[in-house]
RNA sequence: UCCUCAGUAGCUCAAUGGUAGAGCGUUCGGCUGUUAACCGAAAUGUUGUAGGUUCGAAUCCUACCUGGGGAGCCA
C-alpha cells in the first residue's frame, strides 16, 4: 500500500511515489493533459495528469469530476518551478471517491452575503483555510507561552447566575427551577477564585454579548483568553500580555509564513512588533485624539475611530492605562495616588484594529469592594463568594482578557472579524 | 434602536418608462505545461414580497421582508 503524503510535507517527499487524499479545488485541462489543484486540508498543490500515464477509466473519471470532488491520487512528487507553490504530483493512478458538480463557490467573485450563507463551504477556500490555520497557531502559541510561564488552565463556567458585572446585555436561557441563567460575558470573577487556588491561571473559552452591535469589530459569540495572577499588579499583568503577544507573532511568522503570504499580509508590519510597548496615560490619550479632531470628552470611553486615530500615532501596539474609575467595572482597583483613576489598561493594536486586550488590577480590600458593589447597585448576596476571596487571604492581583478573533483579524490583516472564526455568530446571522 | 446602501440567471453585475442582457460558472466538443488557461456551441428568469400610478413598470410611489456598511452600546 502506498504511503500517504500530506501536501504541506511535499518538500520532504520529492522523488517518492505517494498517495494524496483530498479534493479537487480547481482544474484546467488541455486535451491530453489535465492540471488539478488539489487540497488535502494541509495545503494546496498542483497535480499533473497526462492521458498516457494512467488507465482510460481513471483519466475519464478525473475528466468528469467537478470542483470539490473527493479523490485519491497516486503519483510521483517532484519539484517544478511552473507549479504554484513549487511542488507538484505527477499522477500515475487516481480514484474518484465522489464525483460532484455545481459547487456553489466558483473561483470568481462573490458577495459577502452569499459567502456567509455558504460559510460551511467557504471554509475550504485558500484564504479562509489560511486564516483558520493562523488562528490555530495563535491559540497554541498563547497557551504554550502561558504554560511555560507557570500558568494553569482552569476553565470557568459558561452558565452564570443573574448578577454579573451589570455592564453588558446578556443572553438568558431557561435553567430548570432556578429561573434564568445567563451565558457568560467573562470568566474573570471565577478566574480570581482560581488564582487564589493556583496562583497563576487562565481560562479560554467562548464569551457571549447580546449587544445589538453591527460592526466589523463585533460578534455575539467570541473566544477570550483570560489570564489572572495572584500577587501581581497592573504592570505585571500587562508585561505578560505584551510578551505573550510578541511570542505569538514570532511563532506565526516562523510557522505560518505561507498562510500570511497567501493573505497578502505585509510581514514587515508584524516583524516590527517588539516589546516594550509604549504606555500612554488616559489623559495623554484624550489629549492626542482631541488634537486630531475627536470630540470625545475626558471621562468617556473611546469610540472606534478614536482607537484607530490613537493607535495610528504609534507604530507599536500601545498600552492605554488609568481609565477613569467611573467608566470601568466595579472591581477595578483605584489608583492609590489619585482615586479618580483606576489601575486598568487596554492594549490597542496598530493599523486600526483597535482594542485587543482589556484588563487591570482588582480591588483587594473587602470593605472597598463592598462599597463599590453598593455604588453600582449590585446585589451583595449574589457576590458573597466573590467577597469571600477578599476575606480569606486577600492579595494584590491582576489580569486581562484578550479577544482571540480581534487578535487574529489583526495578525491576518483582514478587514472583518467574521473571517477569524469558523462559524461567526452575529446580529442577524446564525446560519449555518 | 437609528442612519445609509442594495435586492434582476447558480454567482458578479448591466438594462433610468417601450422586445430582460453580458461575463463567469455549468453541460457538450477542441487543444500535451496550464497559472482567474484558451477556442467553439448549448441550457439557464415569478426582476425580494404585496399594493398603487401608467396605454405600458426591473425602472416611479407606499408598505413590508431580507441582507451589506456604519453609529450608539460594547470587547
Amino acid at each position: 500500500m502506498t504511503d500517504i503524503a500530506r501536501i504541506q510535507d511535499f518538500q520532504r517527499h520529492v522523488g517518492a511515489t505517494m498517495k494524496v487524499q483530498g479534493w479537487i479545488h480547481n482544474k484546467r485541462s488541455s486535451g491530453k493533459l489535465q492540471f488539478l489543484i488539489l487540497r488535502d486540508g494541509t495545503g494546496f498543490a498542483q497535480a499533473v495528469v497526462s492521458k498516457a500515464a494512467l488507465s482510460e477509466e481513471a483519466w475519464v473519471s478525473l475528466e468528469k469530476a467537478g470542483q470539490e470532488s473527493s479523490v485519491e491520487i497516486t503519483g510521483l512528487i517532484k519539484e517544478d518551478k511552473r507549479a504554484p507553490g513549487g511542488f507538484e504530483i505527477d499522477v500515475k493512478d487516481a480514484t474518484v471517491i465522489q464525483s460532484t458538480h455545481d459547487f456553489p463557490i466558483t473561483p470568481k467573485d462573490h458577495g459577502t452575503a452569499f459567502l456567509m450563507e455558504n460559510r460551511h463551504l467557504w471554509l475550504r477556500s485558500e484564504r479562509q483555510h489560511a486564516v483558520i490555520r493562523i488562528r490555530h497557531a495563535v491559540i497554541k502559541a498563547f497557551r504554550d507561552y502561558l504554560d511555560d510561564q507557570g500558568f494553569t488552565l482552569v476553565d470557568t463556567p459558561i452558565f452564570t447566575p443573574a448578577a454579573c458585572e451589570g455592564t453588558t446585555t446578556l443572553f438568558g436561557v431557561p435553567y430548570f427551577d432556578e429561573g434564568t441563567a445567563y451565558l457568560t460575558q467573562s470568566g474573570q470573577l471565577y478566574n480570581e477564585a482560581n488564582a487564589a487556588a493556583h496562583g497563576k491561571v487562565y481560562c479560554f473559552g467562548p464569551t457571549f454579548r447580546a449587544e445589538k452591535s453591527k460592526t466589523r469589530r463585533h460578534l455575539t459569540e467570541f473566544w477570550m483568553l483570560e489570564p489572572e495572577m495572584a500577587f501581581a499588579h497592573l504592570a505585571d499583568a500587562f508585561e505578560v500580555a505584551q510578551n505573550m503577544i510578541c511570542f505569538a507573532i514570532q511563532r506565526v511568522l516562523a510557522t505560518k509564513k505561507l498562510e500570511l503570504e497567501r493573505l497578502g499580509r505585509d510581514l514587515t508590519r508584524l516583524e516590527k512588533v517588539k516589546a516594550p510597548f509604549p504606555w500612554v496615560h488616559y489623559d495623554d490619550a484624550i489629549k492626542i485624539i482631541r488634537e486630531k479632531g475627536s470630540k470625545t470628552e475626558w471621562g468617556s470611553d473611546f469610540g472606534g475611530t478614536d482607537e484607530t486615530v490613537l493607535a495610528e500615532s504609534f507604530d507599536q501596539p500601545i498600552i492605554v492605562h488609568r481609565f477613569p474609575s467611573a467608566i470601568k467595572a466595579f472591581y477595578m482597583e483605584p489608583d492609590p495616588t489619585d482615586a479618580r483613576y483606576s489601575l486598568s489598561a487596554d492594549i490597542l493594536a496598530p493599523e486600526g484594529y483597535g482594542e485587543i486586550v482589556g484588563g487591570g488590577e482588582r480591588i483587594s480590600d473587602p470593605d472597598l469592594l463592598l462599597k463599590r458593589l453598593h455604588d453600582h447597585g449590585l446585589p451583595e448576596e449574589a457576590f458573597r463568594w466573590y467577597i469571600d476571596l477578599r476575606k480569606y487571604g486577600s492579595m494584590p492581583h491582576a489580569g486581562f482578557g484578550l479577544g482571540v478573533e480581534r487578535f487574529v483579524t489583526w495578525i491576518c490583516g483582514i478587514d472583518h472579524l467574521r473571517e477569524a472564526i469558523a462559524f461567526p455568530r452575529m446580529l442577524y446571522r446564525i446560519y449555518p
